[in-house]
DNA sequence: CCTTAAGAGCGTCATCTCAC
DNA sequence: GTGAGATGACGCTCTTAAGG
């Protein structure tokens, strides 16, 4: 009774895997070597439980053993109505000797010459057969055992040699197929687990103590039968054993199952005893129990971490759902106290601080000096005073009367325009070298330090573009001053060529090249480009002229190009500009022709943009258009095509300087 | 009701790993 | 090196749901 309550409690607990059902080494050996030394006892009580429960007449020939097991103390399946025993696969391994014991259809099995017939009306299925499973609808069990009368010695001595050839794990296989692994529960329960040569006699006897329903064994009189020792408590089957299962229950699929059983490997049955038992069987046999129960377990463990992996997952699937959703609302929040920091730090109050120093600095760059380091000049006169007592930004531009003057931003000229004597009409009139150095020294300075605190040149030398603004104007003048001279000449050489030619003089202040050698002339010099009736707007729009910037126009293609030898990535490309000068002492009569030298005036400078623009020959001044080429070649003086050569040869070539 | 495919469970074998 | 345990691979059976 405390077995069967060990083994429900096994039943009802699947993950046990009764790790204790298995038999030591030392039981395998003990069990099936003592079965062997006492093949020949009759002590040997293979059912005891039918001995017990059933004495067997030895001399009966028909045994009817109906065996009706007590009444379980408990409800016959209150605990597990519905349990359903699985049967077993055959292994493969085992199929030969399996095959040979019951494969046969139906359980009829052939020992050797014999044929045992083991007739079972069982319940339901084999597996309740064994008692293992409790199946309240546990009927009987009827075997029958057909024997030979003559010999029943016999009988015993070949079921024994089959019952102990068999291995514990097959009569368990054969009877418990729920729990093939586990035979001697069944035998320990029954108390036949010492006593018991062979496990598979405890199955016998297993079945036959079950206490659901009746064990019905019938020991027909069949001559050839297995014969039963009814003397002894020893039940011995040799012969024909038929299994058959119970009428009416045994479903289809319950007959290849108990076909399967058995995974005990068969002896060869037709030997007479164990000593052909191979240990190494044995040992294979136990292995397979172990690692089937292994492999159950492993099954168990995997599964079970399987499904604490998914348990995780759901876990932190919902975990990170709900992380997702609180990043989301601290993300609003955070917005929120952005958008309400960002209100607090330009509201009202700083906008107001921001106002007022855009108003300051609005004022600064307005009504303040727009030269930092040079105080306005004290004003020429009390008019000048007035209207530059703020030093601005002037317009450059050309006067009517071909002045090259400065006006502010309301047309009043600069300078000392009134002080300046008016040439007569026709004159080109230029401010003269005193006026000039004054006021388009200023002009020129401003430009010049405006342009240089507005561009990129941080490390301009403020001495240095002094001196070069001084250069510069001086230049200027001397042309303006020499323009003058050789206006006059011109005019002097035009008449006494008009009365030669009778030809009227050009419109324009520039003369045609005097024909001859190169000469000291201020019209072959560098010139200021004036128009004494028209400004030629449209001219100097196609130039895009600026004001803060020097203009050397020239028409001509004689003028000597030099390309850069080697070039700084990192500084603007440089560019010289060498024209033709005066000294201030030298006069435009050719005196400025000191000797073998040729006074020339370089300016370095840096190359802000170069762009092609495209001028319209109808805006160009006429006395700056290409003029066509004399039909005596350079007899007539004019340019010759642009080779350095040639250039070199006639350095004063009319270059136009556009300056404020 | 029968057939079929998918899934689950199990047994067995082979292999690997670890302890002795 | 050997034995034992664990585990993957393979095959088998059973169960169940879906479809005809």
């Amino acid at each position: 009774m405390a077995a069967e309550l060990l083994l429900l409690s096994e039943i009802a607990d699947p993950t046990r895997f009764f790790a204790d059902n298995l038999l030591s080494a030392e039981d395998w050996d003990r069990t099936l070597y003592n079965c062997l030394d006492e093949v020949t006892e009759d002590q040997v009580q293979l059912f005891r439980c039918l001995e017990q429960d059933v004495p067997f007449d030895s001399g009966s020939v028909d045994m009817n053993v109906n065996i009706t097991s007590p009444e379980p103390p408990w409800d016959p399946l209150p605990i597990f109505p519905d349990l359903q025993v699985k049967s077993e696969p055959s292994s493969p391994s085992l199929s030969f000797e399996s095959s040979l014991l019951f494969k046969e259809p139906l359980s009829q099995v052939s020992v050797g010459e014999e044929v045992l017939g083991v007739k079972i009306e069982s319940p339901s299925s084999p597996h309740c057969l064994l008692g293992k499973v409790l199946k309240p609808s546990f009927g009987a069990v009827q075997i029958s055992v057909g024997f030979t009368p003559d010999d029943p010695s016999d009988i015993q001595t070949k079921t024994e040699s089959i019952s102990s050839s068999s291995s514990p794990s097959s009569e368990a296989s054969l009877l418990s197929e729920e729990f093939p692994s586990k035979p001697f529960v069944e035998e320990e329960a029954l108390g036949l687990k010492k006593e018991s040569p062979a496990p598979q006699l405890c199955l016998l006897g297993d079945v036959l103590t079950s206490p659901f329903g009746s064990v019905q064994i019938n020991v027909g009189p069949n001559p050839d039968g297995p014969s039963v020792s009814s003397g002894s408590s020893v039940v011995l089957f040799q012969g024909p054993v038929q299994v058959q299962p119970p009428v009416g229950e045994g479903s289809a699929s319950s007959t290849p199952r108990l076909e399967r059983k058995s995974i005990v490997p068969a002896p060869v049955l037709g030997t007479p005893c164990l000593p052909e038992v191979d240990a190494k069987v044995l040992k294979r046999q136990q292995r397979m129990i172990k690692n089937r129960e292994s492999a159950c377990q492993s099954r168990r463990k995997k599964k079970e971490y399987l499904q604490g992996l998914e348990a995780r997952l759901q876990v932190v699937l919902s975990d990170n759902q709900q992380l997702r959703r609180e990043n989301a609302a601290l993300r609003r929040r955070l917005e929120g106290l952005l958008a309400e920091n960002s209100e607090l730090k330009f509201g009202s109050g700083n906008r107001k601080v921001i106002c007022v120093m855009v108003f300051l600095l609005f004022i600064a760059f307005n009504f303040g000096p727009v030269s930092i380091n040079e105080v306005p000049p004290a004003p020429a006169s009390p008019q000048m005073g007035r209207e530059e007592s703020w030093p601005q930004r002037h317009l450059l531009e050309f006067s009517e009367q071909g002045v090259v003057t400065g006006q502010d931003t309301q047309g009043i000229p600069l300078g000392h325009k009134e002080s300046q004597p008016r040439p007569a009409a026709g004159q080109p009139y230029f401010k003269n070298l005193t006026t000039f150095s004054k006021g388009a020294k200023e002009l020129f300075l401003r430009d010049l330090d405006q342009f240089f605190l507005s561009s990129d040149c941080r490390h301009f030398n403020r001495t240095e573009s002094l001196r070069l603004a001084d250069e510069l104007s001086g230049w200027v003048q001397r042309h303006q001053s020499g323009r003058k001279r050789s206006s006059q000449l011109r005019k002097i050489r035009e008449k006494q060529k008009f009365h030669q030619w009778k030809k009227p003089p050009p419109a324009w202040s520039v003369p045609p090249r005097p024909s001859g050698p190169p000469e000291r002339d201020s019209v072959s010099q560098l010139q200021l480009y004036h128009h004494p009736r028209h400004p030629q707007p449209e001219f100097l729009d196609a130039i895009d002229r600026r004001e803060d910037t020097f203009y050397v126009v020239s028409f001509r293609r004689d003028h000597l190009l030099l390309p850069a030898i080697s070039h700084n990535k990192t500084s603007r490309p440089k560019m010289s500009l060498v024209m033709p000068a005066m000294t201030p002492n030298e006069t435009l009569s050719g005196r400025g022709n000191t000797g073998d030298y040729e006074v020339m005036m370089q300016i370095e400078c840096e190359v802000m943009d170069t762009r092609v623009i495209h001028i319209k020959s109808s805006t160009v001044p006429p006395s700056l258009r290409k003029q066509p080429p004399p039909p005596s070649g350079n007899a007539s003086g004019n340019p010759l095509p642009s080779t350095p050569s040639s250039s070199r040869q006639t350095p004063h070539q009319p270059f136009y300087l556009g300056h404020p």
